[in-house]
DNA sequence: TTATCTGGCGCG
DNA sequence: AAAGCGCGCCAGATAA
């Protein structure tokens, strides 16, 4: 069946045109022209048919049709997409890697600043959020440029040898973007109370800002009555050093850890202070207060905001929620949180990049550190983990770098393929993970140092630095196609998650006989950022009654679902990281086990 | 005063 | 036991 694809761009005048194309890009009619206040309903309508939608910038543009109550099914993102394949080793010789820099390079980082989940409609889609800076806006040349754009990308993809793989990784990337969009929508569902509770308990009762609450306040003088300084603030590192050596204490800095180590009555307060105190101005009320809406948390997710591949976000720091407060994150009543985590998830990525059957069986049905320690390799699960977190990182000393050796002697296809990317990364070679994201090269500074270290007349210490900043690269480039070929695998779990959901709430609805139709209509909740129509949260947003992702951390996932679906919902996760492994693998037989727990908070779940 | 850097720590 | 990857955010320190 051929894919359609239907490209969406904008005029300065706020109009937007639509156009159809085939799967080579090639336009099969004019453009069309909608008001932005009739595009929901097109979209809506079009949807009918699963083409791909083609744009510039998902996170632009989908929030707006998600506020009028319509998701679509998939899309391209050419801002991600061009992102990729201008840096991918498969596609150097491309077109579109050779070309001039043009807005397709210079302007991302701004596109990505510029976005505003409150904006309007008109704003969004009708502004000129092109940085091209030649004031020409966005006639029909514009438009041209995108359809150009995305012919350019299909034709990159296509000259490479292996095109499924850069075909897979675009369409996840473009499904992540969805994902990411939906998820900020609909929002984690937080109780305050319940936070609230959790804080007045280990802190105190509420406090206004700059002021310590009472359980802190009492730490403080314990730890100036030890420290024999009643005015030392252990907010400021310096101070406490200094009142640390005053007190006989040889310490280098303040880190947990080092104070671990020592043995004084000021230690126990101190370790104490430091772990409210960063509760405190980490997760707070203040943070309460910023960040939570309507009982939802909002973070905005940045798909491919690291260099890896992996997400990145933007407020309120959701990628370290701790686990302290994560008993605050509630199902809403009548409803569940189905929590799944992919377990020792990177060794088994490893084990099948390198097609080491001997790694791949130790992980079969079983945690893979276990399996380690079942094989005779090492002693204990401990070990295990130092010795492969080390082999993934490089660590060359240490109780990790001790036992690296007997992991190589079991394992030496895995341990080569780390080497080799580490060997890559010291001579300023580019790597590339499994569906073909490449490592950036190493910056000008690097290339100098290396031929200044080569050159005539090099002192030592020139050497030295050239040598460490080879291995420092050697390290990075060794983790990123581990990283970055994990974050492909999540990737595709989570489109593969969301696809079968979408599946199972169709067959739900068709089933009870309802009206299919989602959402309430454009306009129905506009002046919302985030269609927030219920106390409960989710009432009259295009979420309200169906399982969706609310939540997504590198390697574990969330789905807040009506309690009745949550078992076949528990399923459908399951049976996406088989499949996801089968993406990425083929018929490598690696198993992807997952921790999937179905509760009523997250904290619960581990 | 504001802007940027640093130490420290949360997450994977 | 604290090396070895990728991040974001905070308070305090320092530069401008």
């Amino acid at each position: 069946m051929e894919s359609v694809y239907i490209l969406v761009g904008r005029r300065g005048n706020g109009e937007i045109l639509v156009e159809v194309l085939n799967d080579s890009g090639v336009t099969l009619g004019p453009a069309r022209p909608v008001s932005a206040h009739d595009f929901p309903s097109l979209v809506r309508h079009e949807e009918l048919g699963s083409p791909r939608w083609v744009w510039e910038d998902t996170a632009s543009i989908y929030p707006v049709l998600l506020e009028a109550g319509v998701r679509v099914e998939r899309a391209h993102d050419l801002r991600l997409c061009h992102a990729i394949l201008r840096h991918s080793v498969l596609t150097a010789a491309s077109e579109l890697a050779r070309s001039e820099p043009s807005r397709w390079d210079a302007a991302l980082a701004f596109v990505a600043e510029s976005r505003d989940p409150g904006a309007t409609l008109f704003e969004l889609l009708g502004d000129d959020i092109d940085a091209d800076g030649d004031g020409d806006g966005h006639g029909d040349a514009g438009f041209a440029d995108l359809a150009a754009e995305f012919r350019s990308q299909l034709a990159a993809v296509a000259e490479t040898e292996e095109p499924g793989r850069l075909r897979l990784l675009l369409a996840a990337e473009s499904a992540g973007a969805l994902i990411a969009a939906e998820m900020r929508f609909a929002g984690l569902p937080w109780r305050t109370d319940v936070h609230d509770e959790l804080l007045t308990r280990v802190l105190g009762p509420r406090v206004g800002p700059g002021v310590r609450p009472v359980l802190l306040e009492k730490l403080v003088g314990r730890i100036r009555l030890e420290l024999d300084d009643p005015l030392v603030n252990p907010d400021s590192p310096p101070e406490l050093t200094r009142a640390l050596r005053r007190a006989g204490l040889a310490v280098t800095s303040t880190r947990a850890w080092e104070l671990k180590e020592l043995d004084h009555p000021v230690i126990e307060p101190l370790l104490e202070y430091k772990k409210l105190a960063r509760l405190l101005s980490a997760n707070g009320w203040y943070w309460m207060d910023t960040w939570i809406v309507d009982g939802r948390f909002h973070p905005e997710y940045l798909p491919g905001g690291v260099v890896t591949g992996r997400w990145a976000t933007r407020g309120g720091g959701a990628l370290q929620l701790p686990k302290q407060v994560r008993g605050a994150v509630v199902a809403d009543s009548g409803w569940k949180l189905v929590v799944a985590d992919a377990a020792q998830l990177e060794p088994r990525i490893l084990a099948a990049l390198s097609s080491d059957t001997a790694m791949a069986d130790a992980g079969r049905g079983t945690d893979l550190y276990a399996g380690i320690v079942a094989s005779g390799v090492v002693e204990t699960r401990a070990h295990a983990k130092v010795a492969m977190l080390g082999a993934m990182y490089g660590a060359t000393t240490g109780e990790s770098g001790r036992l690296l050796p007997r992991l190589a002697r079991a394992y030496p296809r895995a341990l080569a393929l780390t080497e080799t990317a580490a060997r890559a990364g010291e001579r300023g070679d580019q790597v590339t993970t499994r569906l073909g994201r490449s490592s950036p090269p190493p910056g000008e500074a690097w290339y100098a140092a290396q031929s200044l270290a080569s050159s005539e007349g090099a002192g030592d210490a020139d050497e030295r630095r050239a040598r460490t900043q080879a291995r420092d690269w050697g390290r990075f480039t060794r983790n990123f196609v581990v990283q970055g070929s994990a974050a492909e695998w999540a990737l595709c779990w989570m489109a593969e998650i969301r696809r079968e959901l979408r599946k199972l709430t169709a067959e739900v609805e068709a089933g009870a006989g309802a009206d299919v139709g989602v959402g309430v209509g454009a306009g129905a909740v506009a002046g919302s950022a985030f269609a927030s129509g219920s106390p409960s949260g989710d009432g009259g947003s295009v979420f309200a009654d169906v399982p969706h992702l609310v939540f997504f951390l590198h390697d574990e996932v969330i789905v807040h679902t009506p309690e009745y679906l949550a078992t076949r919902v528990a399923t459908i996760i399951e049976e996406a990281a088989a499949t996801a492994g089968r993406h990425l693998f083929g018929s490598f037989p690696v198993d992807f086990l997952l921790t999937v727990a179905t509760v009523d908070n997250y904290g619960d779940a581990k």
